[in-house]
DNA sequence: ATATAATGAATAAATATTCAGTTATGAAAG
DNA sequence: CTTTCATAACTGAATATTTATTCATTATAT
């Protein structure tokens, strides 16, 4: 760990959901995210104006910087690959990042959001979403309105991976698999 | 609304459900919780000793208090229809009582919760688990682990009545219906 | 040397909690 | 039934506590 600008704001973002993570937004003080990141609670005003401005921008940063970096490496395979893969990915995604979901969850029913932030919609459900109607044109998956398959997907996702980290599980491919395949078997004509 | 304690009581109870459902644990102050229970700040504190104590004693009631009463009507009929009338029921439950799971979400990981409190586990989820070993036993239901198929219903169940509410779109039956075959889908043999 | 960044004790702001004063309740007496 | 009185419940402005924010001072980099 470096002491740039940049290395610093970082801490500040990282100990910020690492708090959250631990003590909900509700128990989150400016001067626990300083001494997480290891450094005074006034540098915290250096970056920021306020609390308020410092939690937008971080819910901003998760937003719009989290999208999966997979979709463009795979729009060639077979749809059914391609769901896997996203959900292979995701899955893996959720594990290491749960305090960033948790974060996102309750920040996005906090006084603090501001009308910007409200409602942003990401990238990731725009893309799932376009994978679920080719499926549907291929005559592959149930012809039921995708937010009903995508609530499957993903609140599955998030219940099953949300366990394996309370658990201190270990994720094994197989259970991806698995997972994978009950999903399957439910959207699957 | 008649002015017995038990129903002041309530008031604060529904009051502090609801307002976190709005603005959150973080954003959640006695006085609000005064105001939408239409009482005196201070005679919140003839009710319990502190803000930590209220929380805590509304997270207790909704853990015990919360599991649905269906079940001991339906013990004799077949395993599919029994988790369809448990699926029906909590649908309309978690879309009724939202603002519930919401405090329930939000209080299990802020620092007002107390060590009794802290891993409850309820009810609900233990009868579904017997539930599904049945099913296996009778060979309908695949040798999946429970903890992966009850992932897979409360997790699409609490994402998919939460999105309906969230779009304020009518609960029709054949949508309930539609749901509990993807699910099925998902865990039959 | 000078500018820039960081610190943390001091201050301000927000919110929980108390309590002296007020109002409602109901039992007993007329 | 009405009045009296004691007790209990309630109120909300005042106080205490917690936590965000500032800024005079100190450290660091150019």
């Amino acid at each position: 760990m470096n002491n740039s600008p940049e290395d610093k704001l970082e801490r500040i973002y990282n100990a910020t959901i690492k708090l959250t993570g631990s003590v909900g937004l509700a128990g989150l003080k400016m001067s626990s995210i300083a001494k997480e990141a290891g450094i005074a609670s006034g540098t915290l005003y250096l970056y920021f104006k306020s609390k308020e401005e410092l939690l937008n921008s971080l819910y901003d940063k998760l937003k719009s910087g989290g999208a999966i970096s997979i979709f463009a490496k795979i729009e060639s395979l077979p749809t059914r690959i391609q769901l896997f893969k996203i959900w292979e990915s995701s899955f893996n995604h959720m594990i290491i990042n749960k305090d960033k979901l948790i974060f996102i969850d309750q920040f996005s029913k906090s006084p603090f959001i501001n009308e910007e932030n409200e409602g942003k919609k990401d990238y990731f459900y725009m893309h799932i979403g376009k994978l679920l109607t080719r499926g549907k044109e291929e005559q592959i998956i149930k012809e039921v309105d995708n937010s009903v398959l995508m609530s499957l997907f993903i609140g599955f996702l998030r219940a099953y991976t949300s366990l394996i980290v309370d658990n201190g599980q270990p994720v094994e491919d197989k259970v991806i698999q698995e997972a994978f395949d009950l999903a399957w078997d439910a959207i699957k004509r």
